[in-house]
DNA sequence: ACCTAATACCTTGACGTCAAGATATTTATG
DNA sequence: CATAAATATCTTGACGTCAAGGTATTAGGT
């Protein structure tokens, strides 16, 4: 009987008309992925990042080096607007982790670069961030994880 | 091979050293969850709601009669800091679905309650929300339901 | 070459959120 | 009682985000 259930039962007691077993469900999937993505705050925290610096920096560091991309690239891996990512690059630009220069082969655009101080700063955190992630996810067994993980790839392949 | 096995193959080839496995999963987590969470807005915002007031008028709704709650009341059952529920009835009462007066009990507070306009509105909204989200999880059948539903139970009963 | 459409990115204004601090009221303690 | 501590809520300032619109550059069709 978790805050969910507690929930569902206000639901069935107020709305008897209403089927709220998938809310049981999408409630969960809520409320776990903030508490793991609070989680995950206290360790980008930790190193000077938050949510959105840490995601531009691991995608520039995990694209290889020379760690460069253009914003429209950084965009799509991210999911965010253009808007976000002009916003998230002045500061992280204004921080000295990245570096801003005009595409040569495109005089539309950009490509940002990761400075060696950035390259060393999202090295450590990732290290840590993926440590953290191994500690949060460590009361499922290796079968509840496979399991979970095809139940979740199945779900999120009807939107992807 | 979805955009998050896409994000670990580039981790594996970047930083070998890292079991990223557990990424995998948050990463589908996450991303369910946002695609979820879009889905929802879709129907909040057709009744001219947003996750935030749909949450409010909601938690007033399921209280049962006479829909009424103290904001500290409704600060636990959304989680959310004192400043942001001062903001989300600020809205909800200029629009006219709630309504605060002070609480007899305990003059250092007040008591919010839904006006019939707003109880109309949540009624009708919850119905559609409901349907939505037995739509959006339709891919999975019911004993993939039951096993996610236990695996993230699990999960969350290490946070809560 | 020209001109339109598409693209890349930035700017602006609004919103929801939080942390920290302020104010008013109630509760607890001596 | 008087006063300190706790509580309930609001206020302020900052941040991250988005939608919509703007500017500069490139690509495509004639």
């Amino acid at each position: 009987m978790d805050q969910v259930d507690r929930i569902l039962d206000q639901w069935r007691a107020a709305r008897p008309d209403l089927d709220v077993v998938p809310m049981g469900t999408i409630g969960r999937m809520k409320r776990l992925t903030a508490h793991l993505v609070q989680g995950m705050e206290r360790v980008f925290s930790a190193h000077s990042l938050n949510a959105a610096s840490f995601d531009v920096l691991a995608t520039l560091r995990r694209a290889g080096a020379p760690y460069e991309l253009t914003p429209s690239e950084l965009i799509e891996w991210s999911m965010v607007t253009s808007g976000t990512m002009t916003n998230r690059l002045d500061r992280l630009e204004a921080a000295g982790f990245i570096t801003r220069h005009r595409n040569p082969e495109d005089g539309r655009g950009f490509l940002i670069g990761l400075t060696e101080k950035g390259r060393k700063l999202i090295d450590e955190a990732v290290t840590a961030h993926v440590e953290n992630q191994h500690a949060m996810i460590e009361v499922l067994n290796e079968n509840e994880r496979k399991t979970l993980d095809r139940l979740l790839g199945k779900w999120l392949g009807t939107f992807e």
